[in-house]
DNA sequence: GACAGTGTACTACGGCACATAGTACACTAC
DNA sequence: GTAGTGTACTATGTGCCGTAGTACACTGTC
């Protein structure tokens, strides 16, 4: 990923969504879609939190998250990284909370009212807004 | 819906999602599967919180926002009763709001390293969970 | 060795949402 | 009148989140 001083992408403080976890999707997003590659330097946390223009607690607290869940690796003294995809091993208890949340979206719908059809229309447009996905 | 004293649902106060929204899930759960029907009573503030066991409040804040929404209605004085399902009039801000929740839920799975074709399986699945779903 | 940059840990503070607690009032059915 | 109901209001406690500031150990460079 090349980099100046740009931000790599943008937070919502009106969001009910917490920074810090705004940060870790965003993360996520450019290394599972190969934005970021294995090995690659990630902005160190006070860089990072100059250019979010947040807290460096709040970029830490993220790139815990990150490193906890495999997506980065840190090298005492020398920076942050980003591991190679492989590493993320999707955790069971991960899929099971993805697939509930995904199960809570979709009670959404239901409870709207739509049609079954019409969900499952909706649900394929948002699939395929993904075009890389394979 | 048959009504003793038994509880038409449980909370789950190690939750993130907030009590009251818990309740407004729940009942809006109940009123489109058909469980409650148009015109049913619904249990008093009080007694609902006294079968839950949270405070009138919560479970005041949570019909506010089943009135707001169109799923029940009240008269005062006399109690609070569910409205004809086909008064629920989705807003389109609505349907935005549930398009994003499954875009957010479908891209942790996507993080998680699953393949299209798995997430498309997996979602057919929790789509299918609902038989009445027509 | 000195220095800058890095990750990491810790305490302290304020804001905010949420749930609770208690009280009060108007209405309806009996 | 009484009981049950919806509704409104203030006050309180708690936990999460973000911020602020400080401190320390490590690495690479000079």
């Amino acid at each position: 990923m090349k980099e100046g001083a740009e931000v790599m992408f943008e937070i919502d403080v009106k969001s009910r969504k917490p920074i810090s976890e705004q940060i870790v999707d965003n993360f996520k997003e450019l290394i599972v879609s190969g934005v970021m590659v294995a090995g690659e330097k990630v902005p160190s946390v006070r860089e990072m939190a100059a250019r979010l223009t947040v807290n460096p607690n709040t970029v830490q607290k993220a790139y815990r998250t990150l490193e906890q869940q495999g997506y980065i690796y840190t090298s005492a003294g020398r920076g942050t990284f980003v591991e190679s995809p492989e590493a993320v091993e999707a955790q069971p208890q991960d899929i099971e909370q993805a697939r509930s949340e995904v199960r809570e979206a979709i009670s959404k719908l239901y409870y709207l009212g739509i049609s079954k059809k019409e969900a499952e229309k909706t649900i394929k447009e948002l699939l395929d807004e993904r075009g890389d996905w394979k």
